[in-house]
DNA sequence: ACGCATGATTTCCG
DNA sequence: CGGAAATCATGCGT
């Protein structure tokens, strides 16, 4: 519109002579030059004042008539001008601000807490952070608590989703329909792409400040869900004998070793839950408990003597039970990370027998006399006995004594020397769990 | 109500 | 980051 040849050089009253159709027509009706002009655009003037008051087809005709009008491209010009004077008062106030610290708080907390992410991730999202706040347990995390507190993080999550979608939605045809208007008026007085865009900048920041009170309220629904979850979570269940009976097992079965690896924790987390009829255990827990275990076995070693020689005549019994029935299919879990796969064979028991050998050749041979040699002694035999190489456990009984713990003042002496026989870490997989 | 057992959390350390 | 140790908080038998 700025490149309009500039006819008129001042408003309203004089310089318009320079219009060919007007002065014809100003002849024409015979009155006064200024009058007769005055009164037309008054009249134009009039006609868009009360353009809005009129029904939408009077409006339209109107509209037509107006755009048809001689005068139009006139006062058209005038209104450039005007414009041109104001335009740069405006350009000086408008400047985009930076993306408000608030929202973008807002949207990472949702991003964090799986309200905002993709679909069916979010939830899991949310359960790993959750998890993660418990302490560290991750996988199959199918408590009543998680559940509960997952079904309800959804439920706020499409309520989120919903509504954004709505304001997305009416964002989207307010700000169309503005444009068109927009587009549509620029016919009729000057308007630059960049004002449509301007405003369009300032509808969608309004809709985003709507948008963030949602977010807000959101936020606020997943903390106080969050504060709940939390408050619950720490309430203490203990579990029922027959898990309790497993860990236990397991525990004083590898009294010598008691730190089960990733794998074993995830066996005996199943184990439990199975028994356990379904719900919680995951490896949290089961860290939890032999973290416990351990620091109060150790403790007061006299206490636990008499559950520890239970448990021992009991895996003892397990033991020749499962070798004589020459499979080992629910002998109290893997130790060693090598029969990870849960496939046990016995190809793969017999490399492990070589490698107990071995081992335990290295180790005499090597003077490493001592706990840490007895400790991996009776862990391998373990081992043996489960792979139905062995049904020696029965003797086990008497390594189950606090000997194993006291003569080494402790677990950690008794593995950290282990890595001395590091060179023989092949079957010593059998100990990846102090190696993780 | 009390005390012990025990699961969970926190703090510290290598 | 995993584990030890300390601590918290609850479950449960008495």
């Amino acid at each position: 519109m700025d490149e309009q040849p500039r006819l008129m050089h001042s408003h309203a009253g004089v310089g318009m002579a320079g219009h060919p159709g007007l002065s014809q027509h100003m002849e024409g009706t015979g009155g006064t030059e200024g009058d007769g002009r005055k009164q037309d655009i008054g009249d134009i003037l009039q006609q868009i004042m009360t353009i809005t008051d009129q029904s939408l087809d009077e409006a339209q005709a109107r509209k037509h008539a107006l755009n048809c009008h001689r005068m139009k491209p006139a006062l058209f010009n005038v209104l450039c001008e005007i414009k041109e004077k104001t335009v740069l008062s405006i350009r000086g106030a408008q400047e985009e601000e930076p993306p408000d610290a608030q929202l973008m708080r807002l949207d990472n907390m949702l991003l964090a807490e799986g309200v905002s992410g993709p679909e069916k991730g979010g939830g899991s999202a949310a359960a790993a952070a959750a998890a993660a706040a418990s302490g560290g347990g991750a996988g199959a995390d199918n408590s009543a608590e998680h559940s509960d507190y997952r079904a309800k993080l959804s439920q706020i999550r499409q309520i989120y989703h919903t509504e954004l979608e709505k304001y997305e939605q009416a964002c989207n045809e307010f700000t169309t329909h503005v444009m068109n208007l927009l587009r549509e008026q620029s016919r009729t007085r000057p308007i630059s792409p960049k004002e449509i865009e301007r405003m369009v900048g300032i509808i969608h920041r309004k809709f985003s400040s709507i948008q963030m009170q949602l977010k807000q309220s959101t936020c606020e629904a997943v903390m106080i869900l969050r504060s709940r979850f939390l408050d619950a979570r720490r309430k203490r269940r203990n579990f029922n004998k027959q898990a309790t009976e497993i860990l236990n097992e397991y525990f004083y079965s590898h009294l010598s070793n008691p730190y089960p690896s990733e794998e074993a924790k995830e066996e005996l987390a199943k184990k439990c839950s199975i028994t356990v009829s379904q719900v919680q255990m995951h490896l949290g827990i089961v860290s939890n408990w032999f973290g416990n275990k351990r620091i109060r076995y150790k403790k007061n070693i006299g206490k636990f003597q008499e559950e520890a020689n239970m448990y021992a005549a009991k895996t003892a019994v397990n033991a020749t039970n499962v070798s004589s029935h020459g499979s080992q299919a629910n002998s109290p879990s893997t130790p060693n990370s090598a029969g990870s796969a849960g496939s046990f064979n016995m190809s793969n028991s017999g490399d492990l027998f070589m490698s107990v050998q071995s081992l335990n050749g290295d180790s005499y041979q090597g003077a490493q006399v001592g706990a840490n040699v007895q400790s991996q002694v009776d862990t391998l035999r373990h081992v043996i006995s489960q792979t139905g190489g062995y049904s020696e456990g029965l003797t086990a009984s008497q390594m189950y004594s606090q000997q194993s713990i006291n003569a080494n003042g402790g677990w950690q002496d008794a593995t950290t020397p282990s890595s001395v026989t590091s060179p023989t870490e092949g079957p010593g997989s059998v100990h990846s769990d102090t190696s993780n």
